[in-house]
DNA sequence: TATTGTTATACTCTATAACTATA
DNA sequence: TATAGTTATAGAGTATAACAATA
């Protein structure tokens, strides 16, 4: 079934390279995806050294804003099944990082609460991320960047 | 180990509201996942009706520019595992929407190029995916969307 | 010896269903 | 009767190892 062919273009760079000046290229949904899986590949990487995987860091960092979500609550934050959640905070009050406290009108629900310590790795993480997400925006100047994540939130809907 | 307390703060608006909110809705990394999973969730639900799948749609835009990739040059294009490429690639030769030509100069190669079908195809997907991003960044200008994509475009390494 | 494409399989990750305790 | 959290497990998706053909 195979066929013979000359080729008339060449791939001549890397294959990212290639692939923008295809209209593949071109299109918002690939780029998206090409820059989350350069940020899923680095930020693991970062948080290594500190032993927090890519949640736990998201975790800290939304109830270290002030919030205390039940675990619910925070499945929708996170985009993740609850059933998840529960290994996720399992991990993080086993180190201390955050505790479970009952909510006093509903005995169902857990919500989560950073702690001291929580707080501290929180902050030691953000140093880290921020490396990477800086490393990625290197080509892009500081005002630039502002406006990409401007762009960002501006986009994500908040039904 | 649960202690009562008393919340500061109420999830008042969407998980995402809130999340906004707090220091990881400034950050990128999480402004990209939650797009990207905006995409993900809408981009084959309007790929669907013409059964083609994020991939292979991906594919047909990426050899629509005038590339013939050998399977394994596409594998790094979509960053996919070479023994996914080909799974891929047999389900668009088997609908006749692309095909596998022999390299002359290195017979263990095979290039994929699309065929006439693919490319209309490709064409009438193209209007569907254009349409989700179209929503997607409907709160933005043509010119701000303009921008993202600049943006993002040079953020993305060349290697 | 190394590389392309391929297959079969192991592994990981996620979603699902079923359960308990509350509401 | 519905919901929050939990557990165990099934299912999907991905990577890994081994192979044939070719370089």
């Amino acid at each position: 079934m195979d066929v013979s062919y000359n080729p008339k273009t060449q791939v001549s760079g890397s294959a990212l390279e290639a692939a923008q000046e295809s209209p593949l290229g071109r299109r918002l949904f690939f780029l998206v995806t090409q820059l989350e899986y350069e940020l899923q590949s680095r930020v693991p990487l970062a948080l290594a050294e500190l032993e927090l995987d890519v949640r736990q860091y998201a975790t800290l960092a939304y109830i270290a804003g002030g919030h205390t979500p039940t675990q619910l609550e925070l499945a929708k934050v996170l985009r993740l099944d609850p059933s998840q959640v529960v290994t996720l905070v399992k991990g993080l009050v086993a180190r201390g990082l955050i505790i479970r406290q009952t909510v006093p009108h509903d005995r169902r629900a857990r919500a989560v609460v950073i702690t001291r310590e929580g707080k501290r790795l929180y902050e030691r993480a953000t140093v880290l991320v921020q490396r990477v997400e800086e490393d990625l925006t290197a080509s892009l100047s500081r005002r630039d960047t502002n406006a990409l994540r401007s762009l960002l939130e501006r986009i994500l809907p908040l039904h």
